[in-house]
DNA sequence: TTGGAATGTCAACAAAGCTGACGTATTATG
DNA sequence: CATAATACGTCAGCTTTGTTGACATTCCAA
């Protein structure tokens, strides 16, 4: 394939310039278009966006997380969550439980009806991801993931790496 | 760093689990925040958003393009695409002209302003880029780009490489 | 006991997506 | 040449998901 670049420039002498930037920027763009097109499908038919996704997803990895906590992983406001927390405890998807040391707080949990969507939607998000990381292989996905990692911004990874290698 | 499994099961055998593939979900979701920080930063202050960013950055890379073939790399409706195409028109960063051969069609193209803010969008996020490009170093960029690629769905994946190796 | 923290909620608004309908040029086709 | 199809623009209305700002409630902690 030619990139209009003289061949004798290698891999390493061309990996920074703008042309390459930017080709990795448009992949970010695509990519996570196919990254949420397999739950949207799914919630769409339920009448839910990806917002509940997100809320949904993240209550079932921080089990018993409080709002506050689950706001600033999200990182959107406290209204804005509501409303998404509201229709999922409504739905009888989430179940909101006051704090035993501090009764101000409200914990969440999925209920089963919550589990059997998110195992659904992690599923049909999962197997896209299974198909790529096959195709590219496990260098490529370790890469993949470096680069990731480093694009966070310092608060959103502290929240990565602290779900991180949590197991089943 | 524990994992929560056995040690002596390798990258190679893990690297299909759930958690695994979970990971890389999350990883994903936060450094898309990232990945648009920047130019959301610069946006907000001229009261625009990231879809005229993508309009911007589309126009800039298929100088010409006609509406309909913007309309399918952005996959929205015209409906959408114009609100924003008519305020950057107005705004003189986008120029709308009528096609030569075929009248009906309307080839755009960034004004000397379109451009002006084009660069300074896309700087903002090349920086970014550039930086999480060397802590990863070139192999984990090479990953990242395979595994993104074969996230794409199919006809996404066209329109990327249409406008891949398209020198400045 | 009182200040501040955590939460919830009301209202109003904006960005950006959607559907459906319609109009106008222009081109292609029978 | 008449008609169909295409490309584009626009109007109206709706949805999701984000935002501010204001305010009430509950409750921990100094």
């Amino acid at each position: 394939m030619n990139d209009g670049l003289p061949p004798q420039m290698g891999q390493s002498l061309l990996f920074l310039t703008d042309e390459q930037l930017r080709k990795g920027i448009e992949a970010m763009f695509f990519a996570y278009r196919g990254f949420t097109a397999d739950p949207d499908r799914i919630l769409a038919q339920k009448s839910y966006g990806r917002a509940h996704h997100r809320a949904i997803h993240f209550i079932h990895r921080n089990p018993g997380t409080t709002v506050n906590n689950l706001l600033s992983i999200l990182g959107v406001t406290k209204q804005s969550l509501n409303r998404v927390l509201r229709t999922l405890i409504e739905d009888g998807l989430v179940a909101s439980a006051v704090g035993q040391r501090d009764r101000r707080e409200r914990h969440l949990h999925l209920t089963e009806a919550g589990a059997v969507l998110e195992r659904e939607l992690s599923d049909a998000q999962r197997d896209r991801m299974r198909v790529a990381y096959r195709a590219a292989g496990p260098d490529a996905v370790a890469g993949f993931r470096q680069v990731l990692e480093a694009m966070m911004d310092d608060e959103t990874r502290h929240h990565y790496e602290a779900m991180k290698d949590r197991p089943e």
